[in-house]
RNA sequence: CGCGGGGUAGAGCAGUCCGGUAGCUCGUCAGGCUCAUAACCUGAAGGUCGCAGGUUCAAAUCCUGCCCCCGCAA
């Protein structure tokens, strides 16, 4: 099939090598390169780079001029799929190929529309999502549904591992969708169910609240595992206004109630420390000063940095 | 030339301003104590203080150049 691709991320490069190794006909349109990390290098995205190696013909088109939709109508798709592309597509577009145009969502839709379903359903104790694959329409994630498949959450889970099932279970949804051809136009159906959301997470989404349970906060620690991550600001203590990333974390306590949360609590030899939520403690394992690299917590203790009493 | 922090024993740090025997908490090894221990006591090993020059009687510390790591911002 020759199928217009649309997607940058590391996540949709996977889909994108599954399309690859099908033999289908691949035109993509990734996002322009954006600017640096901390030097001022150039980034390229894991999409464009799998292009490059390959040989895939594709664009970055910064806006869909008249001129990039007759490029894109020259090579005639049969259909499109967009997969964490990262920029909202005009209806002159997804509307080129034959088939149309769908998406693959890490959600259960209408369940967390938006660009972090899989963090937000984390964040909030889900037990259970699931991919869905529906036509693309002008408002984000409101199209129709063609294909739903669940998933159980394990409490282990993390944003990390449950991308790591989801990937292969959408990337399945992906080609029982394209296997569909037309059919997939006619026997798609309107989302069904109360909407959710779940917005583009912002780094400051990281911080943590101790006012919170414990249990709330490993929600919150699984859910932003790859990025933004979680942290903290040390208040009171040597390193008084210093950040502080958590690597991992374990709920060590989730019933006592407490008064002076986000106080350093106890010491767990060789293991870590404890901090004092709303509800509960939380025990921190590996974690990562500002400045610093990623260290174990019993080591960042063991070299006076944090005692017990300080507070974030 | 975006802003900033850092490189000292296997780990995490102090010491650097104000040059003068390389220190702390752990780990490791040996011995002791103990029913036992990741506990306790005693002892030991382990460092070209990121690299290269310079100043000095003397440099981890002051000066110059370079390499590497990281946080933030975008």
């Amino acid at each position: 099939m020759k199928i217009l691709f649309f997607g940058t991320s590391l996540v949709s490069k996977l889909f994108l090598e599954d399309l690859y190794k099908n033999n289908h006909e691949i035109f993509i349109i990734t996002i322009p390169d954006k600017h640096a990390l901390r030097g001022q290098k150039l980034i390229y995205q894991a999409v464009k780079i799998y292009a490059i190696k390959n040989n895939i013909s594709f664009i970055q088109p910064a806006e869909f001029t008249t001129d990039i939709i007759k490029k894109v109508g020259n090579f005639d798709p049969d259909a499109g799929i967009a997969i964490a592309y990262g920029k909202l597509i005009p209806e002159v577009v997804f509307n080129i190929p034959k088939y149309k145009t769908f998406n693959i969502h890490f959600s259960l839709l209408p369940k967390y529309r938006g660009a972090s379903p899989v963090q937000y359903a984390l964040c909030n104790g889900e037990a259970e999502t699931g991919v869905s694959s529906f036509h693309i329409s002008e408002k984000f994630d409101t199209g129709n549904i063609i294909i739903q498949e669940k998933l159980n959450i394990d409490i282990r889970d993390n944003a990390k591992t449950l991308f790591n099932k989801l990937i292969p279970l959408g990337v399945d949804v992906m080609n029982k969708t394209l296997k569909l051809g037309r059919n997939a136009l006619l026997s798609s159906k309107d989302q069904s169910g109360c909407p959710s959301f779940a917005p583009l997470l912002k780094k400051e989404d990281g911080l943590v609240d101790w006012r919170k349970s414990a249990g709330d906060i490993y929600n919150q620690f699984r859910g932003l595992y790859i990025w933004p991550g979680t942290y903290s600001i040390i208040s009171q203590g040597k390193l008084a206004g210093k950040r502080i990333k958590f690597i991992e974390i374990e709920i060590f306590d989730s019933v006592s109630i407490n008064k002076d949360f986000g106080t350093v609590h106890s010491i767990e030899k060789y293991n870590g420390f404890t901090v004092l939520c709303a509800v509960g403690k939380i025990l921190v394992v590996k974690l990562q000063p500002e400045n610093k690299d990623i260290m174990a917590a019993w080591n960042f203790v063991q070299g006076g940095q944090l005692s017990i009493g300080d507070y974030f």
